[in-house]
DNA sequence: TGGCGCAAGCTTACGGCGTTCACGGAAGTT
DNA sequence: AACTTCCGTGAACGCCGTAAGCTTGCGCCA
């Protein structure tokens, strides 16, 4: 009794709703491995169960079907991705805006490239079996997001380069550049320009990183660290921000 | 008997090789439609045997495993996919290299999203479940490629961009460039700062079309075009080709 | 033209999958 | 002590890929 006190974050929970969060971890957590070891068809809900010493039905008091459960991970992995990318903005004195910004992109391929599996399901087609991204997943993802904002939001305020002219876009792309720019949690609005230079990098940034978990770059070689840096050199620099080496 | 004669491509092939040939077919367009309708996990060999009105065993006479006709069925996206590009590419005179590459890059996009499912399966995850390439997807793939290589080519014959100094490349990167130059077929090997601007287009290119087909691009709204294009103009910048509108 | 060989396709079977339903028992509540 | 709520089981249904053995009939060659 006096441990539910003890261990009790916020409203202290009853011991069945804490063996519950156990059980729903434990899961997950093999779950996880089996994503790793056999690829998405190999995280099946008679398989964990077996591990777990229980039979597949019992599973579904924690998870209403199986696509539930990947949903589950997916929302679980974004929320990992995002801690790994923050901590590394965060592993820098707050001064050195460019640091941490290396450091940032750099901790995304490096969390990428640790989980091929997870990635995949994040980042990989969507479809029935993967699970569409809905509820929770879609939220840890928008959550996921707003950390290359604040890392773009920073380097806007630092005037670090200079705002394309809107002019230059045309007029649908403005529309979208702005209900994007709305539907985002922004301080202040940034100019057009500016929202379309970051959608750009995330998409450079997105495309190397995908080729390489997927497996896709196998013509540069085994090594494409180099490429990679590369590919960094110029988004950054598409942001005003001179490249430092590893 | 003179229909033999007709329809005989090269060496006039026996009645029973003609038949299999259309069994082969009519195996690879059913499953083509499953892969379509309900995502890779669709395709499975009972449902295709069952709309034939044969049974699944029947199949192994024609494919191996589930995984050999995922293979099959690559290597002919792949191959549809190098054909469309390269109808795209020849559908304008000759001489009129920029327009050639406008047309192409836009049809490897197009195509893209015509086939979603099929582009997925192609520049997807790899994975035990798709198939990892092997054999004639490889072949395909690297056929692909060659289109690419083939438009880039022309570009870097008419010297229409600065080609980028070989000195700013890390030396484990012009290491990697070489091998790749050696790997691929090109008439003449051309300079690494260009073979590293090629990667790095193909790297935006993929991104855009990925994030699109994927549908990781929603944040941005409902018409992607726009941003399309604005990624082709700048990638076709970087290769020092004036944007048109299409 | 007759017969033979071989490939196509079927039947049966095994193990694995997601999911449903009815049931027993344990944990917690009143 | 009675009652409720939740956890987990067992059996069942229909799906899946794949293996082994068997029948049938087409097509080649003598």
């Amino acid at each position: 009794m006096q441990a539910d006190a003890a261990t009790a974050g916020t409203t202290h929970p009853t011991r069945r709703e804490r063996v519950r969060e156990a059980t729903l971890l434990e899961i997950k957590e093999i779950a996880r491995r089996h994503l790793v070891a056999h690829g998405p068809p190999g995280v099946s809900l008679r398989a964990i169960a077996r591990e777990m010493g229980m039979t597949a039905p019992g599973l579904y008091r924690y998870f209403g079907s199986h696509d539930e459960l990947m949903l589950a991970m997916q929302a679980d992995y974004f929320t990992e991705l995002a801690d790994a990318v923050r901590a590394a903005d965060a592993s820098l004195p707050p001064d050195d805006v460019d640091g941490r910004i290396h450091a940032a992109l750099r901790a995304f391929r490096r969390w990428a490239l640790a989980n091929r599996a997870e990635f995949a399901l994040l980042f990989g087609p969507p479809g029935p079996h993967h699970g569409t991204p809905e509820g929770p997943a879609v939220a840890a993802g928008q959550e996921f997001a707003a950390v290359f904002f604040t890392l773009f939001d920073r380097l806007l305020a630092e005037e670090r380069f200079a705002v394309p002219d809107d002019d230059a876009l045309t007029p649908v792309l403005c529309r979208q550049l702005t209900a994007f720019a709305e539907h985002t949690g922004f301080s202040t609005a940034p100019p057009l320009g500016a929202l379309h230079l970051l959608t750009s990098c995330w998409v450079r940034l997105y495309g190397v990183v995908c080729m390489e978990v997927f497996h896709h770059l196998g013509f540069i070689g085994d090594d494409v660290d180099a490429l990679f840096e590369a590919e960094l050199r110029g988004i950054l620099a598409a942001v005003g921000v001179p490249y430092r080496v590893p």
